[in-house]
DNA sequence: TATCTATTATTAACAATGTTAACAATAGAG
DNA sequence: CTCTATTGTTAACATTGTTAATAATAGATA
């Protein structure tokens, strides 16, 4: 691509470009992983210099940022459903901490980089801090822990360390599908739901 | 360093040499961690050319695995202690459990490598699968686990499920505090005791 | 209409990475 | 004394993210 390939080029509005970009690179980023996505391959496959992403974003981390920001979009949404559609607390909780599991071993690779590559949300000063959607959805949750509390369903712990607890235990099962070839998907939703179960059976009063 | 200089390092011993170069490994992973460790860097430190190192291991992946391995020796040789030591079965795999947890939470960068890195572990086949030392500690812990069934203690639920469980929360609650960087080493104590009380009280009859 | 400026693209380059190829020089075996 | 294996080195390659310098157009302004 030349300076004469450059103007037939001229003529995309800026969002639309970026909109362009971001379906892109989610493309590479889901299918090649972390690892496998690079500025350069990206450039390749919208068929444009390495440069030029830059004029649409500050750099790697702040792409990658987005792409991550779009899934908790999705993400937030569907734990709000499920919240609004069930009435009993306890098993709110249950469908959320499953869908939590659930959405990390759908989409290893947003998760592997949320929640396991400082350089995205980790440096963003933290996760609970900064105005995101990742924190939007982390509230989320910790609602649907509340109402538990609140019905008088669990035992007499504090919510932020219950929250932590089940967040931790479902990020364990997605960190363990990441990084073990030899577990199943079988594998993974019996130990999903049996984790859930000793867990919130643990909980409880 | 020139051919002049290599004169003067000809005496060192294969296996001396291999250990000086795994101990300085080691320093700046502990310190700077998988993404700040590079051969370069090491090559330096033990003011060796890079490619020197190549003579030694295989590639850096095989150098990191090494250290790897000498942590797994440690580990495994606590867990086997505290399995001797103690009486009840139960309250071993509870103090089994929170010593894993604290050994991640003291040793961060090399339990990311193992666990959250494939590079190392993960594509040598399955850890599972190849003798290593990450290996016999699984095995270790499993043990323990049986020890309860065996005892009578526990819920009928699946030998390797549990234990998978069980390794799975303890490798969230590390997990978090890697990458969490508000997550103070109080606040890991506070939810790793109470994520193993509300697991164990959920697995027992 | 002519010109100036902001925008959008490019190429070239820098520094850092893991790793390999080619080469040098010694130590020890025959 | 000579040959060979060992243990080093330098130079180079192909990547990576990112910045600097530059070109060319579109649109605003005179």
């Amino acid at each position: 691509m030349d300076f004469m390939g450059a103007i037939e080029k001229r003529a995309k509005h800026k969002k639309e470009f970026r909109r362009e970009i971001l379906d892109a690179a989610r493309d590479i980023f889901i299918s090649d992983g972390y690892d496998g996505f690079s500025m350069r391959k990206l450039a390749g496959k919208i068929d444009y210099s390495p440069t030029t992403i830059y004029l649409y974003f500050k750099n790697k981390d702040d792409l990658l940022f987005a792409i991550c920001e779009e899934f908790f979009e999705q993400f937030s949404a569907q734990l709000n459903n499920i919240r609004s559609v069930s009435q009993d607390p306890v098993e709110t909780l249950r469908q959320g901490c499953l869908y939590l599991m659930n959405f990390g071993l759908q989409n290893p690779n947003q998760y592997k980089l949320i929640f396991f590559t400082k350089s995205v949300y980790g440096s963003r000063e933290e996760l609970v801090e900064k105005e995101s959607m990742a924190r939007n959805t982390y509230l989320v949750f910790k609602e649907i822990v509340q109402d538990c509390i609140n019905a008088g369903k669990l035992q007499e712990i504090d919510v932020d360390v219950i929250v932590d607890i089940l967040a931790i235990a479902s990020h364990g099962v997605i960190a363990k599908n990441i990084y073990c070839v030899k577990f199943s998907k079988e594998r993974s939703d019996i130990v999903a739901h049996t984790l859930v179960d000793v867990l919130l059976r643990g909980l409880q009063k």
